[in-house]
DNA sequence: AATGATTTGTTATAACATATCATTTTTTTT
DNA sequence: AAAAAAAATGATATGTTATAACAAATCATT
């Protein structure tokens, strides 16, 4: 637990230094999602509160903490699958590259990378010739894990 | 009109080669997303109907509609919005590439292109070093089309 | 303590989607 | 053509994801 607790209470400095408040509901939701190894739907992350720290937070609460944290950074909503994962880089001090998710289909493991910037480019690029403008280059990406696939074979 | 209808026939001899059949109600829905010029809802094609040809067909015939027509890779479903595009390449005899998806996130619609094979080598490669494995790399990207971005300046 | 701002609770409802079983339509077999 | 089988559709209920609107509680500052 000690790992998670200075998560935490970086995301804590972070949001002090926006002028903004980790309270300690917000610090109950993305402490779930951190110790979650996949991604949760809204509504899983309801069950996690009550189980984790028997807390019980309404449905609406859950989404607006969601929004809070997700504009702090600290949780990115992957809309593939509709569900929440915290950001895999809440501690790091290197400026936030844009996020990519692998998500395995199977049983909703996210993995966040990055991705060549180059490739990135290619992609702007070839949007641009298409006469639209890439406006977040998030990509979500349907896979399989490799624990997955070992068991499927 | 007679684009659409050729289109129609075309979907419609694919199904006959696949032995399955292309109903009317499934003409119905497919020639609403082909006249679209942007994605819709499930809900929403249920008023196309009601309204192009007076059908009322209920929500769970739609949604087992455009399953079918998923099926049969006449329509592709845009997980980020939640909304069915009309395949673009219905008449085209070239093999079916994976689609790409530009996503106007102002006024939803669609473009749906190509991108360049080196592009997707690229990214299956960064997946593969993550340990996952790229299932489909139908990418859905979040941008504005340049009649949003005129209109915005 | 009074105030203003932020956060959370409560309730209702919208939007998107699936399960289940009944009915109708189409196809196949006799 | 009639019967049986298969496929498609309808009807109803319910599940899942998400937001709107307003009230109450909490916190920060004076």
């Amino acid at each position: 637990m000690k790992h998670i607790d200075s998560i935490i209470e970086n995301a804590e400095q972070l949001c002090k230094g926006h002028g903004t408040r980790l309270t300690y509901k917000r610090k109950h939701v993305l402490s779930g999602l951190i110790q979650s190894d996949k991604a949760l739907s809204a509504y899983e992350l309801i069950s996690v509160c009550k189980e984790g720290f028997g807390e019980a937070i309404p449905a609406m609460s859950i989404y607006r903490i969601l929004a809070f944290l997700e504009s702090e950074m600290l949780v990115h909503k992957l809309k593939l699958v509709n569900k929440y994962v915290a950001c895999a880089h809440i501690s790091c001090d290197h400026t936030h590259e844009l996020p990519q998710f692998l998500i395995c289909g199977n049983c909703s493991n996210v993995k966040e990378i990055s991705i060549r910037q180059s490739t990135i480019l290619d992609l702007k690029e070839t949007v641009k010739n298409a006469d639209y403008h890439l406006i977040s280059p998030q990509l979500e990406l349907n896979c399989l894990c490799n624990d997955c696939i070992s068991l499927a074979s």
